[in-house]
DNA sequence: CTGAAAGCGCTTACAG
DNA sequence: CTGAAAGCGCTTACAG
């Protein structure tokens, strides 16, 4: 068998700085250093580096019980890291990792295989706690939690059944913020463009919308709310379908950003001119909001932050700390609004 | 102890089916599977499948010593996850992870640090692998990579010194099709911004593009080089520093699209129209060529394709396939052309 | 097709 | 401040 790492062990550092391992083993960690005497160390710390020793991390996690790694879960592979959500998140659990020692690794579920293999869970292996994104439909059948048995915190759209530590941004919030905007610029009559009915997070955005303008006194009608599903086409096939001239809606609000794109280019393509004719705000700001034409105004959905707190509160949570109601536990981000070009003051024509 | 992983080992599952250990190990993985008896199969995996049995993996990797884990060594990991670049990268290696048992992992190389913690190393650990993105300068110490002491594939901008496998694009190819491309439009007073003097990606698409001209007979004066450092800001200070009207220069070379970016912002405050007066190519097809102000057109760098072939390579390797010659090895990717907007034939006027 | 034995390289728990 | 012993849960090499 080859052999992939090199070969000098705990031993050879004992035998050569004439101590025991556990000695050596001592001297390896920051924790118990100062359990060892200062000469003794010094001896061992120079054995090490003349043999350039590392630690065979297989043996430490085998021995230790934790890998010191968390998993980020995924449902797929592919183009993970092309989509500027997913980017975000990653970039927010390595910012947090930064400051630990710990590591992550992306662990996805495989296709379901109808002939089962021996490997089936295999993805979860090698991981003390998940970060999962969304909340996974392979989880929504409870067995298949406690199967991973691991500790968890969710990143955004909950699920009612079961309920790990949750972190998501404040989304009702982020609706309102979205209607005091556009009513403070005197829209009134204003549609909205909503996800997918499962989605919690465009439930709550909308109640968020229409709770402000209900206390400013502003209902809007039922034919109002269009339903999209979250993707550029579907705003773009909804409008199609419901805008009509004789509403005189003077602005939209897309529950994402995807949905404020495929409005605005619909809206285009009927010869209406965004944001001169229309306003339309969306949600998210994410990656290419800032360079649309118009530039969209939208609510800021803080997705880096969100991935960072949820990869500190399971650290901690592995760590020992903050064990008490860690499940059950919801933190929520703040958002804010992002003003750039695609809202403009009402004006009675 | 907390454990954090369910307790059920191959023990359990040995007792309950009736075997030994080596039977389910053996029923555990593919390439034995055929050597088991079909109803001690059946018995084990009833069994397993009843106690929500997987192995663990620290127990596999200490024993076969091996991980099957590659790391992606980069030299910091801040905002990785947000550039184009390395994205495309994670995205290349991950798309050939899909068909393989393997996982990756990032590793990044922590700072310097003045004193010893007997953790120097302890970003290499617990894999096979690497993938090296650019030649990290901490290799060009020869020590340092012995020290490392694995199978490794280098991604673009090789080093001379030291030559693991390597995997980049046909820079000189690039250079050439550009050089084609303005040719073919008419171009002949053509100007370069260049890379930095280190990087063997810019010296090769330099080489390609003047060979190109010169086969053609046209030769670009010394002073149409201008020096870039490959970032946005160098490329705009560069052309405000070297540009002249007189010079009659009616298109530029710049080797990589975020100089292009700068040239043709430089351009514009100038009152230069790009590609109305000025045609500017660029190199990579980055993320945002497409989007620019004019769209830029461009030679697309394979950045995806070079990351998968890159793991390609290096996990034949570790299985033990094309031993012979692994290093000193290169393998190249061939690029194209991307039209789009930035370039325009030219007239005399 | 199956199994008993040894060992991978650490850490834990305990003793002094 | 230091060490001897046991064990983590697998795989390898060998035997039958």
């Amino acid at each position: 068998m080859r052999r992939l790492k090199s070969k000098v062990t705990i031993y050879d550092i004992a035998r050569e700085a004439d101590v025991s391992i556990m000695t050596v083993s001592r001297a390896l960690h920051p924790e118990s250093r100062d359990k060892v005497a200062p000469s003794t160390l010094k001896s061992i710390e120079a054995v090490i580096r003349r043999f350039n020793y590392t630690p065979n991390s297989a043996a430490q996690n085998l021995s230790a019980a934790r890998t010191k790694t968390i998993g980020i879960l995924l449902s797929h592979f592919r183009n993970v890291f092309l989509s500027d959500y997913y980017s975000k998140i990653l970039s927010g659990v390595s910012n947090e990792l930064l400051h630990s020692d710990y590591r992550f690794k992306i662990v996805a579920l495989k296709e379901r295989r109808t002939k089962w293999d021996g490997y089936r869970f295999k993805t979860a292996e090698g991981v003390d706690g998940l970060i999962a994104i969304h909340w996974h439909p392979y989880f929504s059948n409870r067995e298949n939690l406690n199967i991973l048995d691991l500790p968890c915190v969710v990143i955004n759209d909950p699920q009612r059944k079961v309920r790990p530590h949750f972190v998501c941004c404040d989304n009702v919030k982020g609706g309102e913020l979205a209607a005091e905007y556009l009513f403070s610029k005197g829209h009134r009559r204003i549609a909205v463009v909503t996800g997918p009915a499962w989605s919690q997070d465009s439930r709550e955005r909308v109640t968020g919308f229409k709770g402000y303008l209900k206390r400013m006194n502003v209902l809007i009608p039922k034919n109002f709310f269009w339903n999209g599903n979250f993707l550029d086409d579907d705003a773009y096939s909804a409008v199609r379908k419901h805008f009509r001239k004789e509403d005189r809606i003077s602005a939209i609000f897309c529950v994402n950003d995807h949905m404020a794109y495929g409005t605005i280019r619909q809206l285009k393509e009927q010869g209406i001119a965004c944001p001169q004719q229309i306003s339309v705000i969306g949600f998210d700001d994410e990656g290419g909001a800032r360079h649309f034409d118009p530039p969209l105004t939208t609510i800021h959905h803080p997705v880096i932050e969100i991935a960072q707190k949820a990869t500190e509160i399971l650290i901690n949570y592995l760590k020992g700390k903050n064990q008490r109601n860690f499940y059950l536990k919801k933190t929520i981000i703040p958002v804010s609004l992002i003003e750039r070009n695609s809202v403009k003051a009402f004006k009675k024509r």
